[in-house]
DNA sequence: CCCGACGGTGCACACGTGTCAACCGATCTT
DNA sequence: AAGATCGGTTGACACGTGTGCACCGTCGGG
């Protein structure tokens, strides 16, 4: 099923591309595989075999399963980025700010399901290593979106913490939303992603009346 | 360390009493185990180590791991709406909705932070069954809060589906501060649990203009 | 052109796993 | 008091695991 040692279609690639291939290649297996289990139940040598590989030549890519696994972080967080790039790069891309945003959510969870999966996964996972990976790039993620509000007119007048506070709100709602469109029917993915409007639309109202309100939190 | 077979210390209970016994011990080393490890990762034979007790002796209590991993969803939940209970029932219980609940989560951290850690790590772990029993019991929560919101003056106007759009999204706030609150060094609770007050609390802002706004999403 | 590096293979080892079978002694039932 | 039941034991089995070792063919640089 999968590209074993020597096809003759990669009789012409040279050494490092076809290394670099069969390393995709361990990379993909071990993504189809976390589909089903999460990361620290799946095996070296599932993944292997999943991938047409003798177990042993693994090694040859990583050290550990654990490297594998940190590889899926920067994978997974790499074209989340990419998405977020294009999404802010687009003209075309019509309407306000949150209809943007969650189009952007459900269009990369059609394209890299198996991504956002990992992330929703291992993010509380068995792994610790991965948790913490994963904490780290979630932290960047809010952190340049704090940085991205500061030009809205309201929020610009914010404290930094209060700014941060709202962007690992908007945040974990889309992480959230994003985890549970992974996981349902296609039936049900207009409801998610209209309930996932509403609730940023709900945090943008309440927006507005910040600073006015009774700050019993920061006397 | 564990309790085992002939401890003269139960060398008076009844058997259904010391069978009782044994299967706590189970479900205590199981959440002992889940504490570094994701549910599908332990094995059996860890858990019956861990309880002290012969791995065979597990089929007594359990037909298998999916069945125990069952029985730690119905507890965890178990506490959790015992503390909910509580919470609401205590009159003792000084200031607005906002910061009771924030204490309450806070301190159910800190009483059954395994039981929390098991519920953040396996709602979209690696096993169907649980993420399945996680989500319906999650779900019954929401359910349950959209009601309560109703007594609420603006609230209590709204549409069933956007109630409930509120409820998910408060307690998917708390949910996640929970989850963070598990893992978090004990100098960090504080920063965590005022960044949920006041995550709630611009919500709760939200809410106040709901209704007034542009339905883009209802039309 | 040739030889070293390299990506790959197979085999073997020690070990952990889930579960079956037989058994054992204390507790419950009659 | 006798016997069934039940929670527990040990031992064994077949199998999957990570990794060390020796080997091999081909690509690539001197």
């Amino acid at each position: 099923m999968a590209a074993r040692h020597h096809d003759r279609t990669d009789s012409i690639r040279s050494r490092s591309e076809s290394k670099e291939l069969t390393r995709r290649a361990l990379v993909r297996a071990a993504l189809k595989l976390l589909s089903r289990n999460s990361f620290d139940s799946i095996s070296l040598r599932e993944v292997t075999r999943e991938a047409g590989i003798s177990p042993t030549a693994f090694y040859r890519h990583f050290d550990d399963m654990e490297e594998l696994g940190l590889v899926l972080v920067e994978e997974s967080f790499g074209s989340l980025r990419q998405m977020l790039r294009d999404s802010r790069a687009d003209p075309a891309m019509s309407g306000d700010a949150i209809n943007r945003s969650v189009e952007a959510v459900v269009a990369h969870v059609h394209r890299h399901a198996d991504h956002m999966r990992f992330i929703a996964r291992e993010r509380y996972g068995g792994v610790k290593q991965l948790r913490r990976a994963i904490r780290r790039e979630l932290d960047l993620f809010a952190e340049e979106l704090a940085i991205d509000l500061s030009i809205f007119p309201l929020i610009d007048a914010w404290s930094p913490d209060d700014r941060r506070m709202l962007s690992d709100l908007l945040t974990e709602t889309m992480v959230a939303m994003a985890a549970e469109l992974v996981e349902a029917r296609p039936d049900e993915e207009a409801a998610i992603a209209s309930r996932g409007r509403r609730q940023l639309t709900l945090v943008t109202l309440g927006i507005t009346l910040w600073g006015r309100h009774d700050r019993a939190d920061e006397p």
